[in-house]
RNA sequence: UGGGGCGUCGACAAGCGGUAAGUCACCAGCCUUUGGAGCUGGUAUUCCCAGGUUCGAAUCCUGGCGCCCCAGCCA
């Protein structure tokens, strides 16, 4: 079933419960008995790129429909072309789906393990006269294709005999001509609607060595070869992919049909679109080679990479896969929907803790000089089970420069001179002055008075005290003599325009504020020794998770201490009332 | 003027002849020691358009219109 806790979508109402086109083919295959029952699927990346969070939809989609339907998925890298093709991307690869949450046990394949198997069955295509050795060169075989609305013509070699093309075949393979020079083409119909039913190109020759195979081989198959007969080996019952490869359809089942071996289905799905994300690997590939991201895992980038970088969990895009659903039309997901499975998930699990970005002191005038309290904060209100820690007070502390405003808003309920607040798990203050520097006019110092009956948790009698005061706003805060600094690094999106792919050149709509870099942030004393990886709460601010690559927790003052990333913020109300 | 797909709220998406689910976003209110979270309510008299069939159509038929994909020895 579903693999997170809130899985109520699936099969909940109706007898097949199918809640996608895709769920409905397989209740009817199985109903039919097509595939005995069977359902096996497969996730089948090229290793040339990173994955992104368009293949988590993938990803989910085929693992979800095998764990669902009690059938198997097998991770197969589509590695039939070498010039394109490296041992990092396969890594990189085997990594992400694995973070994902999805195990595909013994079953990890290459296309590459049956290049053998693919080579007999191009003989027996050979020998059963609907293969050839063609001799046209590239260029030729574009002009015998024949257009959109004319009709291809057969080449010269079409009609070679089987003793012929098999002897030149297997010179192909022996490598005796070079690259380009002959393919292995399918004999189908050159005047065929469809222009992948024109003879495709089965095997080209390609002198160069395989991350796999190494120097066996300088022929490779082409993708619509290899595809459906590595499916077929395998066992696949359901092969999906996306819309773009319907037209590929009539020759997957052509190939497998002239064989005669096991015929898996071919669906094909809408791939996702994000708003404000670009999903092209290339122009991913662009963005790192150009030096415009800091590399594939840079937090901005919508590789799975960059979103673990970024401090996405893996249960949220998860639970973002399952809500977008599955369908044949295109289309174009808001990125909101994506924020809101991620902070639904860090806010049940993420522990709150109070970082101020840009400090501003603020002193207690009324409070005893040297004097050091505890107070008790609770660490996630929406777990008791997370616990509680406790956190230093003073005279001195530093507060956020945007929580005070000279001239405030007629719904401002943070600190301006006279307004009262409190300070969270601390006590109720009021403001009563302020210092600037005279030449900037920047603001230096707030000078406010306690109430020392407000500390929070006073009245727990439940009787009404001093304490239960109700003020407008919560601060958060920290103690200036104890707070320990930190880098924080502020990500936004990485294009300003929804469709950043819509342009000429996607780089005109590269948000130039896409990471605010903030040195000296003051985070409370304990945060100083945060793990690379963790994710928390700062307190009105948004989540963030300790960089794993940057970060030196526990470093000695000086260096370079713990490095935060923003995830996401919170929700803010406020900019909207202050926007109206 | 070829072929293959697709058109239901701002964005996803159910619906499969019986009278438009749900989610995100948005709006309003409640609640709150995070202007967070949570809770409640509101938001498509209508399903690309036009005809037709039917007691009844988003669902069936006919004809339009619009959008996407295909002319790599890429996948």
């Amino acid at each position: 079933m579903s693999i997170d806790s809130k899985g109520k979508t699936a099969g909940e109402s109706g007898a097949p419960g199918a809640t996608n086109f895709i769920k409905a083919i397989i209740d009817e295959d199985n109903k039919t008995g097509k595939y005995g029952g069977k359902v096996l699927t497969r996730f089948p990346p090229e290793p040339n790129g990173y994955l992104h969070i368009g293949h988590a939809k993938s990803i989910c989609l085929n693992f979800g429909l095998a764990r669902e339907y009690g059938g198997l998925c097998n991770l197969r890298f589509d590695d039939t072309n070498p010039s394109k093709e490296e041992v990092e991307y396969v890594e990189s690869i085997m990594e992400d789906v694995r973070w994902l949450g999805f195990d595909w046990q013994n079953r990890l394949f290459y296309a590459s393990d049956y290049f053998g198997k693919l080579y007999e069955y191009a003989i027996q295509l050979i020998k059963q006269g609907v293969a050839y050795v063609d001799d046209l060169t590239a260029d030729q075989i574009r002009e015998y294709r024949g257009t959109l609305t004319a009709p291809g013509k057969e080449s010269p070699f079409r009609n070679r005999s089987a003793e012929e093309n098999l002897d030149l075949f297997e010179r192909m393979k022996a490598g005796e001509f070079p690259n380009g020079a002959r393919t292995l083409r399918a004999k189908i119909d050159m005047s065929s609607p469809n222009l992948n039913m024109r003879d495709p190109v089965m095997y080209r020759i390609l002198h160069e060595s395989h991350h796999r195979t190494g120097d066996q081989w300088c022929i490779y198959p082409m993708y619509d070869w290899a595809h459906g007969q590595s499916d077929s080996i395998e066992g696949v019952t359901h092969s999906i992919c996306t819309l773009e490869f319907e037209d590929h359809r009539p020759l997957y089942d052509w190939f497998v049909d002239q064989l005669g071996i096991h015929h898996p289905q071919q669906i094909e799905f809408a791939r996702l679109n994000l708003t404000y994300t670009m999903m092209s690997k290339r122009k991913l590939l662009q963005l790192v080679q150009e030096g415009i991201v800091s590399g594939w895992d840079d937090p901005r980038m919508p590789t799975l990479s960059g979103l673990r970088r970024r401090g996405f969990t893996p249960e949220s895009i998860r639970d973002f896969s399952e809500r977008i659903g599955v369908a044949k039309r295109d289309s174009m997901v808001d990125y909101a929907l994506l924020e809101h499975c991620l902070r639904e998930d860090l806010n049940r699990r993420a522990g709150r803790v109070m970082v101020v970005l840009r400090p501003l002191k603020l002193i207690i005038d009324n409070y005893p000089e040297g004097r050091v309290e505890e107070v008790e904060a609770i660490n996630n209100p929406e777990d008791s089970g997370m616990g509680k820690r406790t956190l230093p007070f003073s005279r001195e502390l530093y507060v956020e420069r945007d929580d005070f405003r000279e001239v405030p808003h007629k719904k401002w309920f943070r600190l301006a001179p006279g307004s009262e607040v409190r300070l969270k798990h601390g006590y109720i203050i009021k403001c009563n002055d302020y210092k600037k520097n005279p030449d900037t006019g920047e603001v230096t110092e707030l000078h406010c008075t306690y109430d020392p009956g407000t500390r929070s948790g006073e009245s727990t009698d439940g009787r009404q005290g001093p304490a239960d005061r109700k003020v407008k706003g919560t601060l958060h805060w920290v103690s200036a003599a104890h707070a320990a600094e930190a880098e924080v690094r502020l990500y936004d999106q990485l294009f300003t325009k929804e469709e950043p792919d819509s342009d000429r050149d996607f780089r005109v709509n590269i948000n130039p504020r896409s990471l605010e870099i903030l040195k000296g942030c003051k985070i409370e004393p304990g945060l100083k020794d945060a793990r690379p990886g963790e994710r928390l709460q700062f307190l009105r601010h948004g989540y963030f998770c300790v960089d794993t690559r940057d970060s030196r927790p526990g470093a000695a003052t000086g260096s370079s201490g713990p490095v935060f990333n923003r995830t996401t913020s919170l929700r803010d109300t406020w900019a909207k009332i202050e926007g109206k």
